[in-house]
This record gives C-alpha cells, structure tokens and sequence, in this order.
DNA sequence: TTGCTCCTCACGTCACGTGAGGTGGC
DNA sequence: TTGCTCCTCACGTCACGTGAGGTGGC
C-alpha cells in the first residue's frame, strides 16, 4: 500500500516534535498526505520526508514559517533557491548587525560616551530638494540608501548643484514612538525666494525650502547605532535649560555610507531645534 | 533643581521608545527616578542615561531582559562584565551553530540526503557503568559532554576498562515530545552475570546490563545535526515493513566530539530496535 | 480490557507594538 | 480652551511548548 506514517512516526523519522508538525499542518506549511476525516488522525507519506527535512533545516537558519512555507511550495527549483539565498543574505546582514552592536556595546564599556561640547548656529532659510515618508526605526537605513540617489538625481535633472551635505528632518515623535514622518533633504545652490518657479520634479521628491531656525549642534562621529551617545549628551543640557522647541530634529549626513565603507569613518551632524532667545 | 525628563524626552535622549520605557519600568529594569503618585507620571533622572545606553547594546545583542535587570543591577564592575563576557560566549555559541545549520543547508540542496545501507545486528547482553537524566532537545550536547567522562571516571574507578564506544538510549517519544529520558552508557569489560557483584559507583553513575536486542543499525558519518536524514532513511524502512518496536532508540558514538573537533569527521552507528522475528 | 497514541482546545512564553479610551499641564 | 503628552488596560505578534480533557486502535 502506500507508505503512510503516523505523527509519532513520522516526528521520529525527522526530528520534528509531534507539536511542531501539528503546527505546521495548521500553518499549511506541511499538510499531511491524508486526515481521517472521523477521527482527525493525521497521515504523512514518505514523499513528505524531504520537505520536513528542508524545512527543519530553514527553521534552523531562523527563516520565518511564512517564507518556508513560500519555499516549499515554489513553483520550480530556481525559485526556491532565490528564496532561499535571499534569506541567507538576510542572515548575513543580520549577523553583520550583531557584530556591529558587540563592538559598540565594547566600544561604550572600554571608553565611555564621548565628550564634545554643542555650538549654536542659526541656519539660514535654504532652498531643497526633498523627499518625506512614514518611515519606521528599523527601515531607516535602507530608506536613506535609496532616498539619497532620487535626491542628487533630482537636483542633476534641475540642473543645480548642491550646496551642501545632504540631511534629514525627523518630525514629531520619531524616536518616542518607533517610527513616524521623516523628510530626507539636499540643499540646493539657489535662492529660496526663487523655489515657487523651479520646474516640477518626477517621483515624489518635491522643491521647498527648509525655514531659518536656530539649532544646537554636536557633531557624533562614527555609527549611527551610537548616535543615542550624542542625542544624549546634545539633549540632556538643552533639555536642561528648558530652551528646546517641538520642532523636528535633524541630522546632516557630512561623511555618509555612501562616501564610506568605515563605519568609524561617518560623520554627523545633529541638530536640536532651540528657541530663539537662546 | 534635580534633572528629571519626561518619558518622551528621556526617550529622545536614549532613542528607546516611550513604549520600550513603560515596559523595562514593568520589568523592573529600568525604574524611574521618581513617579507623580497622583498622575502615575514617570521621571528620569540625567544619572540614569548611562543604565539606558548600556540597556539598549545589551538587547541589542539579544540578552534576555532578565540577564539585562540582573547586569544593570549587578554589585560591582566585576560581576557586570562577568555577566555580559558570559553572555558575549552564548552569542559565539550561538553563531558557530547557525554557521553549522548554513552548512548543513547548503549540503543538502548540494549533495542530497545519504545512500547507505541498513544492515541487522543481534546486540548482545552487556555489563555497562549507565548515566540517566531527564534532557531535552536542545540540552542533549552539553549533558552528553558531561556524561561520557563521568562514565570513564566511574569505570577507571571500578579497574574495568571500557570494552568498546559509547551510547545512549532514547527511550519512549524522546524524539516526538521534544525530549525525555536518556540514558548514556559504556560498556564494560565484564560478565554481565557478574554485575551484581559489582562495587556501587560514586554519584548518579550506576552499574547494569543492556538486554539483549535485535537492532536495525545505520552509520552515519558528519554532524548531529544532520542525524535526521539517517533516522529517515533508516526508520522509513523498518516502519514500512512494519518490524519496528517501541523499545527506545540507541546511538553509538564511534567517533565521538571527545575524539576529533571536526564536526564532518564524526562517526555514529544509529540503531533502531526491531521485532526477533525480522 | 489496558495502555498507548492520537485528537482538539486553551493558555503560556518573550519583548515589546498597537490601538482604545481617558486624564493632566501649558 | 485647545492640543499635546501622559496614563492604564487589553490584545496582537511569533513559533511553538505545556498541560487538560477526551477518544481511537491493538
């Protein structure tokens, strides 16, 4: 007859729990080959060992069940090894994440926070290119990487070169709350009273202008998971005059990732919006 | 006065979320320097940036927020990095495993699940020095590598040597349920009809007799990890043919982690406990 | 008939995120 | 007074594990 195995049976034959095939039944990642439509008893055949082999084997790499359930259920072998190395590479990036927070989580038990000391500046009202988005905490890096090219593309289009070092706005409580509006921005060498007759630009980055606005500034050296280390210490003495305003932070990118391959290498500038009789 | 920040300055300040705070306030991890009693409003002191800083890399390399309250909360320096070196060492662990489940991955989209042969063997009675122990899935190789040298301690002791390689049972559903009893053994050079004279053995170690089977034995040859495969291959046919018992499931240990620390040089004979008549 | 296996709820775990619904401070 | 921030439940997420309580098959 045909090879058919009982759950237990079948738990032995591939080293998955009687729990973790129940689960996997209802999650249709591994559907048994048959269940007794009386008493629910379910049957796996011996076709399904090399699916719950596969599948053992992405769990163990940490793929979530709704991908595994993509893979196994792939069209054709092409499509389930691109599924399958796209995870992998996800792996490696996260892996590269973990490395990155060991040596900061070093880095702040060797030396300490830094100890720079903020200026004040009052930045003048500039012309921009700019791109706004609801952007959560974990996304904002690769929505930097593609925000910026869309931003000098732009401004190449415009035919106006940057005046300077591109930056963003992170408004409202971005940081409170895990996410929220960010606008990621490319100064433009252009008079600001001029932007209402600059041409229109594709996509959805726009022309504007950044208002004038008296700020704090620390400039943080080095990643952008330390940049708590300078938030803190920027903060803290402006919240501490109690001269901080609602206004959005912003952060200016002088050396970013795409001028460097060092994370050390980066460098910063934040900014807190303080009132103007500071 | 006394620096004290709201909850949503505090997180500007750590770029932890209001939500995080609320929940390490909870978890008593990260208590405020001082709640509103009337208001239930949570203050931060300044003094407490550098508890959130080190909060944040710590679940940044994924400690538990029990290790995390427990290393915020430590007595002194030493104890703290004692806490984060021990956890920095799971992290390695933890990353030699995942490395060892991208290689077992690959090799089977590469190679395929194995080819060999089962062959019958009628296991004879043996005199062994035994360990027992409820272990699950996942503590089965520390307990292991604890449990073989006490089993040659205890034999060394008795003036008996060994008279071959180590094993271990797997009684009932150790597999299905996700542990259970095992019961590591090593055979001694001895009449199983003299054990009962045997001296008592210090610790858990006792002395007895492996029964007489009959076994359906496999090799396999490479990690633990990929055990599944020749479980597969060989409890596909036993149940197929409907020989199987629920005797427990043994292990032999040719090449055993105590021999070589290449993982792919690892020699391990599975035996499946099948019916006198087969 | 006795165990053993199987079944289905329902709830727990972990570290928060996501609203809902309501209150305090400038 | 209007927003804005703050508060407390209560529930959702993810991949199962852990019993509870009950039934089918040899």
């Amino acid at each position: 007859m045909a090879e058919l195995f009982t759950v237990g049976e079948f738990a032995k034959l591939t080293h998955l729990s009687v729990k973790t095939l129940h689960h996997y039944h209802e999650a249709g990642l591994l559907e048994p080959a048959s269940v007794d439509p009386v008493t629910g008893y379910r049957r796996y055949s011996a076709d399904q060992l090399a699916a719950a082999q596969l599948a053992r084997r992405l769990r163990d790499v940490r793929m979530p069940l709704a991908q595994v359930r993509d893979v196994l259920s792939a069209p054709d072998p092409a499509a389930r090894e691109a599924g399958i190395a796209a995870h992998l590479d996800r792996l490696r990036q996260d892996l590269a994440g973990t490395a990155a927070a060991v040596a900061s989580l070093q880095a702040l038990l060797v030396a300490g926070p830094p100890t720079a000391s903020a200026v004040l500046r009052d930045a003048a009202a500039t012309a921009c290119v700019l791109l706004s988005d609801d952007v959560g905490r974990d996304a904002i890096g690769p929505w930097c990487a593609q925000a910026y090219p869309r931003l000098f593309g732009a401004a190449g289009k415009l035919g106006v070169p940057p005046s300077g070092a591109g930056g963003a706005l992170y408004s409202g409580g971005w940081f409170e709350d895990g996410g929220g509006t960010v606008t990621a921005y490319l100064p433009l060498d252009l008079d600001p009273g001029a932007v209402a007759t600059a041409a229109a630009v594709p996509g959805r980055v726009t022309v504007g202008v950044l208002p004038a606005q008296r700020l704090a500034v620390l400039e943080h050296r080095g990643p952008f998971d330390d940049l708590d280390l300078t938030y803190a210490r920027l903060g803290r003495h402006v919240l501490r005059h109690g001269t901080g305003t609602d206004g959005p932070l912003r952060e200016v990118y002088l050396i970013s990732p795409a001028d460097t391959d060092d994370p050390t290498a980066l460098l910063t500038e934040v900014c807190w919006p303080v009132k103007e009789n500071a």
